[in-house]
DNA sequence: TTGTATGCGTTATCAA
DNA sequence: TTGATAACGCATACAA
C-alpha cells in the first residue's frame, strides 16, 4: 500500500501528539501529560498549549481508545425508528448515559434479524463499551452472538429461556388486561383486537392476554385481525375487521395501530368514542396527536428505557454481577378515545 | 501438545490475534491473513480458523481502525429526534451508506449548539470517517468546529455564508409559495401562518416567504402566530391566534404544528376543511395519519438525505472536491385537508 | 507461502 | 518534572 503516499501526504494529514511535541520541543510524554492536565511546569505547559492551538491539534480517539481499552460510547440498537415508542425509550436512556459521561449512538436495525446479528457482530467488537438491544424477537443467531458479545450486551424485550443476559421487559400481558378493562368498564362488550404479526412475541403476547382477560369475565373475543405494528398496517386490519364486524371497542396492539384504526373507524362514517372506543398501547406522542387523542396503555418504555441503561452502567462498573431481569408495569393513560 | 500452555495464556481477557497464533502455533502475521481471507494455505488456515473458533475469536474493531485509518462508521447527528421528518431522512441516508459497506451511527443532538459543538470536537475525532449533521441554525461555533473538523463533514440545512462544506438544503421559500398558492386555488384568502420559532433559520424563511407570496398576489397575512416546531407548540400558538382571527386556512410550519393546528381547529368546532384549511410541510408520516389527512408540503427531506450520502461518500474517496452546495425543489401533496 | 518487524496515535511505566 | 520506551491489537512491507 502507500506508506509512502502518507508521507507526502503528511503535510495535510491531521496533527498528532508528536507534532505538537516537536514543534514545542518536547517529548511526545510531556506534551500528552500536558494535553491531558496532568503535570508539567507551567512554562512547559505552556509551549504545549501553544503548539497544540497552532497547529490545530485534536486527539485521535481511536488510538485513544486502543490505549484506554475503552471508548466512552453506548449504543443503542433499536428495531423500527419509524414508532415512536422508541423516542421515549432513547430519551430516557440518553438521558441516563448522559449522566457518566458517555455518549449514547443510535443504529437502526430494521427488524431484520440479520442486520441484528451483524450489528453484534460488527459494533459490538469494541466500537461501543456496551450494547443496549430492543428487539422484536431474539432469535437462535441472536443468542449466539450475545454469548460471545465483546461487550456487555442489555436486551430489552422478550428473551426465550433463561440467557445470563441482563434484559428489562414490558408486561403486555397485564397491560392488555389494564385496556380490556377500562373497556368493560366503560359498558363495552363486542371487543376487538387489532394485532400486530402473531409471530412476534409481543403479538403473541398481546393476543393470548387479551383471550385471557376476556375469558376471566366470562366473555368472548368480537374479532381478531391482524396486521403488523404501523399505521397503514392497523388500519388496512381494521378495514378488514370492519367488513364483517361491527365491535363497539377496538383494542390496538401499539398506538400506531390505534392511529390506524382510527382512521379506519373514523372513515367508515362511525363515531369515536360513541360508536366504536379505541384504546392504544405504548402512550407515545401518537396517542396526543390524533383526534379525538387516545386512551393508551404505557408499558412503560420510558422506565424502560432507563432501567436499562442503568443497568449497563453498573454492569460496566462490576462485570461480575449476574444477569439480572427486570419487569415494567404497565398503567393506563385515558384520554378522549374512550 | 502444548495446549495447556495456551490455555493458560487465553483465559485473560478477550483473546487476540496473537491467541489465536500461538495456539494454531503459527505467526500472528499469517494468523492475520487467514482471518482476512487473504493467503495461507489450506492446511494452515484450517488450523488457524479451528483456533480462532475455539477461543471465539472476536476482532477488535478498535485496533484494526487504528491501523486502517478508518472505521467503516458514518455518523448522523440530528437535531429533533422526535420529529419524524428525520425518519426520511435517516431512512434515505442508511440506505446510501449500506451500499458503500458502512453502517451508520445516529446521535441525537437535541438542539442545543452546545451538545453540537461538543459532537463535533469528540464524536469526529475520527470515530467516524464522516459525519452527516442536520442542524437548525448553524452558529459561530459550529463554524469554528466545523473548519477544524478531523473527518469530512455534510451540512443539511441552512448555513451563514459560503463555508467550505458541503451542504444540502431545501428550499423553505418555494415551499411556502407552493403552500400559499395552493391555498389561493381552493378560494382562501384569510390565510394565517402558524410557525416556529421564527428566530431559526427554518421560520424566519418560512415567514419572509409566506409574506413575499401574499403580497404577490396583492393580499396580506390574516394573521401569524409562533410557538416552536412541535405539536404542542402548533396547537398552543393555534389556539391563541383562533382567540384573535378566524382565518379560513392556515399553513403551518411542518407536519407536528400542523397536527397541532387541526387539533385546535377541530376543537373550537370548525370543520376541515370546510372551515379552515390546513397545509403541513415535510410531508411525514404525520400527514397520513392525521384525519382528516394533512395536504403537506414535500421540502424533499429524502432526497436531502440521499444527496447528503452521496456527497459524503463522494468526499471520502476524494478529498480534494470543492465544496458543493445542493438545493432540493419542493413538491406538493394533496391530502384531505385542503 | 510464511515469519519478522514496524507503525497506526495514544497513554502508562519506568529511569534519569 | 521530564524523557525514552513499551504496550494496546491489528495489518502489512519486506525478507526468508
Amino acid at each position: 500500500m502507500g506508506r509512502k503516499r502518507f508521507a507526502v501526504e503528511a503535510d495535510r494529514g491531521q496533527p498528532t501528539v508528536r507534532t505538537v511535541a516537536q514543534l514545542a520541543g518536547v517529548s511526545i510524554a510531556s506534551a500528552s501529560r500536558v494535553l491531558n492536565g496532568i503535570g508539567g511546569s507551567a512554562e512547559l505547559a505552556a509551549r504545549v498549549r501553544a503548539a497544540a492551538e497552532h497547529v490545530g491539534y485534536v486527539p485521535n480517539a481511536i488510538a485513544r481508545s486502543l490505549q484506554a481499552q475503552r471508548t466512552g460510547l453506548i449504543g443503542l440498537a433499536v428495531v423500527d425508528i419509524s414508532n415512536p415508542v422508541y423516542v421515549l425509550m432513547t430519551r430516557a436512556i440518553e438521558a441516563e448515559i448522559a449522566g457518566s459521561g458517555r455518549q449514547l449512538l443510535i443504529h437502526a436495525t430494521g427488524a431484520h434479524a440479520a442486520s441484528e446479528t451483524a450489528l453484534l457482530r460488527g459494533l459490538a467488537r469494541r466500537y461501543v463499551d456496551g450494547l443496549i438491544m430492543s428487539v422484536l424477537e431474539v432469535t437462535d443467531s441472536h443468542v449466539q452472538e450475545l454469548s460471545r458479545a465483546a461487550v456487555p450486551v442489555v436486551v430489552v424485550g422478550q428473551m426465550p429461556g433463561e440467557l445470563p443476559v441482563d434484559n428489562v421487559r414490558a408486561d403486555s400481558l397485564s397491560g392488555v388486561a389494564l385496556g380490556v378493562e377500562h373497556l368493560l368498564d366503560r359498558g363495552r362488550t363486542r371487543i376487538a383486537l387489532v394485532n400486530g404479526s402473531a409471530s412476534t412475541i409481543p403479538g403473541s403476547d398481546r393476543e393470548a392476554g387479551f383471550h385471557m382477560t376476556l375469558g376471566t369475565h366470562g366473555l368472548r373475543a368480537a374479532d381478531v385481525e391482524r396486521g403488523d405494528f404501523t399505521f397503514e398496517g392497523g388500519r388496512e386490519a381494521t378495514r378488514r375487521l370492519l367488513e364483517r364486524t361491527r365491535p363497539d371497542a377496538i383494542l390496538a396492539a401499539n398506538d400506531l395501530v390505534a392511529a390506524g384504526a382510527l382512521h379506519a373507524v373514523l372513515s367508515a362514517g362511525l363515531r369515536v368514542p360513541e360508536d366504536v372506543a379505541v384504546v392504544g398501547m405504548d402512550n407515545t406522542a401518537i396517542a396526543e396527536l390524533t383526534f379525538p387523542r387516545l386512551t393508551s396503555v404505557d408499558l412503560g418504555a420510558t422506565e424502560r428505557g432507563r432501567l436499562a441503561a442503568r443497568l449497563l452502567l453498573s454492569r460496566l462498573d462490576d462485570g461480575g454481577l449476574p444477569a439480572r431481569y427486570e419487569r415494567v408495569a404497565p398503567a393506563l393513560v385515558v384520554r378522549d378515545s374512550t
